[in-house]
DNA sequence: CGCACTCTTGACCGCACTCAACGTTGGTGG
DNA sequence: CCACCAACGTTGAGTGCGGTCAAGAGTGCG
């Protein structure tokens, strides 16, 4: 779990952190608001959920919000013949549980064994009447949601193969921020790579191995990136 | 611009329909609320675009939101070769100014004839304290947002020509609302069908002919087309 | 050791892209 | 009125990127 928490740039939820903690950190950590609201305390329950499992699936009553303190999560929409696309990836401090209206739009996995604090809907939006703060930190929340989820359309609708991981490696880059050449470790195996960009795991290895050939980037071992060449790789993105 | 607004299923501005808003459908119409808010009337501003204007363009200052009152915009993201993704379309009701940070995430240009609500930003955002109904409104269409772009991204990483084409079709006639059998004007030519679905023009016309030659839709002319056969075409979008 | 799982690599294939020609429509001006 | 032109859409021929199918390598576990 400590491993985990080191990923993320969201400090773990011991006791020291949560006295720096606002109100509108409810949406940064879950766990981290629990102590500063008593009203939000009341109705939070903690929940383990090991890699593999699923969360929600597409479909269910939406009757939980959640934040992720701990592990990765995977979003995913299924087709009925099994076509599968990754919409999305959760580290710890990430939120879960915008995108829908009485059920959920997509299914929910542990990617890896996970924590999240589960709060009823129904409850945690009536407190957000009470602390408009929290509402606008959902609501740009969702605005940066949305910008991803548009630059993911582009790299969906236009970019080769190359572009994609490349594209891939730079955002995971961004989100862990783990210094210029340090290791990466991949939250994805190669089969969730190629369903969050729409290509086959053939076609992920493949361009491992050229970007890798090509000196962009190093492949320690099949969980872990090296950015040898940033620039380079941003190029590959196609800017 | 009657034609555009009968297009939508938002009632038209006039002084009737406001009669009976409420504040939340400030979201709905801008120029609706602005009769109902004082407050939101003093910032508000209208703004005439011709066919082909560009309203903003990614990377601008990103200091006005805006309600769409008549006509259709696109909104896309340009990579530096000039390829382009589509990333949403908006008809009379829509609200625009969601995604993004300091500065526009993509660049929204008028398709036909259009009219908007203007508001700035800053303004628009103090506001929202005020009346937390808007926020929540606001909130939900952010949700419905993300829904649409998951849908979206499960439609350009997983689904083939035909499929996307079937979807397409089927997610205009939810939006229009044209009833059984009526005819559909497709909002987008086309060039921007294709930027939509990650196609090229060629494609989409092939696709639209084999379609039609398979009797699911009728082609009357190249800017409408009639669902014959609803549930093939459910079908053929790939459930 | 054997088995299962993940990843890589190679050979081949096919869907959508590219390139090109042609058709249709609407606007403009002689 | 027609001639001309530009913009948009359709259709055909050929190509190539990424998918499919298959084999093999690497790894962890009972």
């Amino acid at each position: 779990m400590a491993s985990e928490e080191r990923t993320s740039g969201i400090p773990p939820c011991g006791k020291a952190s949560c006295e720096a903690c606002e109100v509108r950190d409810i949406a940064v950590c879950g766990a981290l608001a629990v102590g500063q609201l008593p009203a939000l305390s009341a109705i939070a329950a903690g929940r383990r959920l090991e890699a593999g499992r699923t969360l929600f699936q597409e479909g269910d009553a939406a009757d939980d919000v959640f934040t992720v303190t701990a592990g990765t999560l995977k979003l995913f929409k299924l087709m009925s013949d099994g076509r599968r696309q990754i919409t999305g990836y959760l580290l710890p401090g990430d939120f879960l549980g915008l995108a829908y209206g009485d059920t959920y739009v997509f299914s929910a996995e542990a990617i890896s064994d996970s924590t999240l604090c589960r709060f009823p809907r129904q409850q945690f939006l009536r407190l957000l009447d009470q602390f408009p703060a929290m509402e606008q930190e959902l609501l740009g929340r969702a605005s940066s949601e949305l910008a991803a989820a548009q630059e993911q359309m582009l790299l969906l609708g236009r970019k080769t193969a190359r572009e994609r991981l490349a594209t891939f490696i730079l955002g995971l880059a961004t989100r862990i921020d783990a210094g210029r050449g340090a290791s990466l470790r991949l939250p994805l195996n190669r089969t969730d790579i190629a369903d969050f960009l729409g290509l086959t795991i053939e076609t992920v290895s493949r361009t491992f191995t050229q970007l890798r050939k090509e000196g962009l980037i190093a492949v320690p071992d099949k969980q872990h990136v090296v950015l040898l060449a940033p620039q380079a790789l941003e190029e590959a993105a196609g800017l």
